[in-house]
DNA sequence: TGACTAAGTTTAACGTTGTTAAATTAACAC
DNA sequence: GTGTTAATTTAACAACGTTAAACTTAGTCA
């Protein structure tokens, strides 16, 4: 059997550079501008290489995302107050959320975009969602279980997520209505929208 | 002088032609698969012939959601109750833009979507946006001087605004988490969510 | 050592796209 | 008809995604 295949590590480390110029050149330029053929001519490699890492672009753009919510998942994990109470916790990861998707807008386009290959094809992609939204539904049947919070909490966690997903989505397509900036926005939304699902009166130490 | 210009008329039926073609062609077979080429093929024009009618590919684009967007707010002035108070009037159109959203995924993501062009080149859209939002913040604008409805209005309207996006955006893009559907979460949408805002007893009458 | 073999990589190629420039067609004034 | 000019088509270029074939390379084994 000779030659033998590339090891796990030379694959890894070759999507793994793959992937972040792709990133970086998303960021710079934009969806349209990653192409194959671009990012092995910074490479320095054959344009026909990638399809020995990546099926396809849709593909190469699936691993970009799962490192985009891998970062999501760490920043609200990172963020979380876990030694306070389930309502002051969920009031804080908003903040960390919603703080994220401002300074990371390419991200959370990439993440929550529309016009992508279905979601459903990517299981890992599920996954991942799945488990940022499961950690924070745990958090707020803690809320519920202790009878600080109403309602079914998956249900409310959809709603709360849904809330806060529109306003990061509008802000991430520049799509907010003209007056308001965000930091204009975050706190009354946090008050109006997060506040009667949460329990208006949030145990915070500010 | 000769051979007289295109008249407006036939130039509007051209534009009009490809809108539409570039619609139906969005909703059968998605965004990436219209282009110009497969346009005029259609149509039985030359595939450069478009130019003389659009400057490129995003300019049409514009003029579909442009459609979209009319379509939009007919839909929003035609399910408008306006003989009912206005807290009750926000319900009803609530609904309604639920509605539209779930019945019509393609147009909703096309208006909304990220991954577009920035909507500030196209002053025609923010404006029509811009109408559509009005329209309902005078709505919210009656609620609150006639003390139904707490908070400035615009703030109050952005708020329901984007909570009621979250939800139809996560449904357009099919990313709503396993669980619930749309019909399940329409009702605690709008109680959880729009209710707070708008006040929590609409003087519905279903 | 050197031929064999299969993985790794590159080159060639096809069909498609957006877009521009040149060539052609068509309609009206004279 | 002839000339002029808008309308349209044809030709062309560069870039893209993707597949197939060619080539390179690094091991095994005689």
């Amino acid at each position: 059997m000779p030659r033998p295949a590339r090891s796990d590590q030379q694959i890894k480390d070759m999507r793994q550079r793959l992937c972040e110029a792709a990133y970086e050149l998303y960021k710079a330029e934009g969806y349209e501008a990653v192409s194959f053929r671009r990012l092995a001519a910074h490479l320095g490699i054959s344009h026909t290489l990638p399809y020995s890492y990546f099926d396809n672009r849709d593909e190469l753009f699936a691993a970009v995302r799962l490192d985009c919510y891998q970062r999501f998942l760490m920043a609200i994990r990172g963020g979380d107050p876990t030694q306070l109470g389930p309502v002051a916790r969920l009031y804080a990861l908003a903040r960390v959320i919603l703080n994220y998707a401002m300074e990371n807008p390419a991200d959370y386009r990439l993440m929550f975009a529309m016009h992508q290959p279905p979601l459903a094809r990517y299981p890992e992609l599920l996954a991942i969602r799945q488990a940022a939204f499961d950690y924070l539904v745990a958090i707020v049947q803690q809320g519920v279980d202790a009878g600080l919070i109403k309602g079914e909490a998956r249900t409310v966690m959809h709603m709360a997520w849904a809330a806060a997903h529109g306003l990061m989505t509008l802000h991430a397509a520049g799509q907010l209505v003209h007056g308001h900036t965000m930091d204009e926005l975050i706190e009354p939304m946090l008050q109006a929208i997060i506040g009667p699902l949460f329990g208006n009166e949030p145990e915070h130490q500010s």
